[in-house]
DNA sequence: CATGAATGAGCATTCATTCAT
DNA sequence: GATGAATGAATGCTCATTCAT
């Protein structure tokens, strides 16, 4: 008996835990960091402000626990989908759609996460702050940083080419799309869509852009 | 003479202008707009609380003056080296360089500039955010997308190609790098430098990633 | 047993919320209610600036608060025992005396209340300041109105008579005393009091100021 | 020479004295005294902020020269037609309808200023309010005490009458009118006017409320 | 005397956090 | 654990007053 109440407890503690933290994820996508208030989370979130404290510590660590449990998890299905990929097709340009369609999707359908690292990063602390793009950033990259290494090595590509650096630039080449279009939803820049972009970026990745 | 009078008073109201501009722009780089105050910005300005309310409305006034008064300076100066380039220098490559080189270094020289406007933009209203950043990306990018009209007219690049895009592609490779090196201030990813970069990325630009 | 909880927190908030509005009552009849500070007004009120906040909208709300709380009640007293005392006794003056004792006890009694009305309305805006003085006014002459109206239908009082304008010119009567003495506090005026005037001023009323 | 200079001068500044203190009057009449700025009286003077420390030594000496400058004049005014016609006129009912025409009219005139004085004198120190209240009610009530001493000694009114009582009773019938009329500015009570309300209360006044 | 920029004390209001129930 | 009233430090902004020009 004490065990399975103990566990739907803690069940039950694990849920709550996460809809205060989608109601803070939402809340500082909407307002920002600074002038969302822990009355607007709780209100969001169907609970009292003071019961957040019984979830997290204070604020700050509401903001730092949504990459773990919001950022992480559409990441880490994307990562793996890759590996997957890279070990059964063959054709690089293939794979590199694939890859950039689903980098862009997940970008775009986590704008607002996004938009809440950006504008709270800077105010947090260096450690705190290295700490959480170290995992964003190799969670998104380092797929494709291997898969670049691979190639290189099989002679697929350049064998001058440095696969972190190719790696960062050819995701480097949705940034101005993904940052206007979706992150700061500026909407002057707008002919175009993410399907005629992706092509031409990666045919411009694989085979460079001069005439000849 | 009232005029000399009247000259000098302006002058004097400007510097003074400029000095409280830069001292918000500096604190506000530092701890992002919300946890900036205003007796910090005095303070770092060397004038009374009250006086910085002579010069500005109030706080939204000091983050949207910044960019007229600070951002577009120097991009007007690299634009202006482009456009003089571009008559002057017939290869692409050497071209490039000397763009991607100055672009770098204006995002890196102004790179606190931009942290304030990434951490605060997002909290303007939509149509002041859209004005500001249209005035930033037609300055930043305007000369890069001429030139590269330009030389796909003359064949030099391939003729299905978009201009615009190829602006957004070679600036965006760059992004990663400023984003998390300069905005960021990341320093987990730090086993290169700009000068490493800024030909490998033209490389990959003007002749594309593929071995054959 | 949610019911009495419920209940006795009710009780409660609703008592908290007098004690603030009697204590802005004060302060606002000290020093004016430019003068008065809410640092005051919490401090006179045993409470927290902030709690002030949770009963109150803002500053102003605390002064358009005060006449429903703390007017109303004392003058519905004496509307009360006039109407009992118009029914009772018959002869005029008599009846006329105790009015006259009553009214210029209340507003002696709540002279602070009535001294932050005068010099606060006029900044509020034209409708806030009809409404409360419609309901102060009509409070406080309606039943004198009424008797009055009575009497001259009765024949007590000239046919040729207004009831609404003989109300006024009665009460109006008290009005330099009231004024001077007990809303402004001055002094220098003070050779008299209301138990030699109030007869003064009925008999007046009743027989006029001629000899004969 | 120099004596016209100085006088000259002298009358400029004497000039410049009543124009600030007429924007002064303008504006706490408006706004009320604490909301009202310098900066609007020297907008409203058309001089600048530091020239009204010139001729006033802060702004509650603005407040306080209001009543000799602006409020006095007016009121001599009237005590001199009065003292006038107190020798002149046999009749008292057309006196006194000549001195509540001339009364109410001064009022209502200088409502504006009577505002004032009613949102500001509670804020003043005791010993300045009793000051210009002594003025303004020996200005404005002296010369009808007077006459009423007379006409009691002469045997017209009745000889146990106060004449400072019946002078006040008289002037405190209007006070609700004019309160409510001209001060506050509430229309709600407005099915009247003074042409009709004076020779009302005057009719009061001399014969009393009673039917026989 | 005139000017108006500089000053800084003062205040209303907000909000993260605590804690008694 | 849940609640939400109480707290009070923190902050943007105003404005009377001063003073160098």
């Amino acid at each position: 008996m004490p065990k399975i109440t103990t566990r739907a407890r803690r069940a039950l503690t694990e849920e709550r835990r996460k809809q205060i933290l989608a109601a803070a994820a939402q809340v500082f996508a909407a307002k920002g960091f600074e002038r969302a208030t822990i009355a607007d989370i709780a209100r969001h979130a169907g609970v009292a402000e003071g019961s957040i404290y019984n979830y997290f510590k204070n604020k700050d660590d509401l903001l730092i626990s949504i990459p773990r449990q919001i950022v992480t998890p559409p990441i880490e299905t994307v990562t793996a989908r890759l590996q997957l990929l890279a070990t059964e097709t063959a054709e690089p340009e293939q794979l590199l759609l694939t890859i950039a369609t689903a980098f862009t999707t997940v970008f775009r359908q986590n704008a607002d996460v996004f938009r809440i690292l950006l504008s709270a990063l800077p105010t947090l602390k260096p450690a705190a702050r290295e700490k959480y793009m170290r995992q964003v950033v190799s969670y998104a990259i380092g797929a494709l940083e291997t898969y670049l290494a691979q190639q290189i090595q099989c002679g697929v590509f350049r064998r001058d080419a440095n696969p972190q650096h190719l790696a960062r630039f050819l995701v480097g080449m949705f940034f101005p799309y993904i940052m206007l279009h979706d992150i700061l939803q500026v909407e002057f820049d707008a002919d175009w869509d993410y399907e005629q972009i992706i092509p031409e970026a990666v045919t411009l990745f694989l085979r460079g852009a001069l005439a000849a």
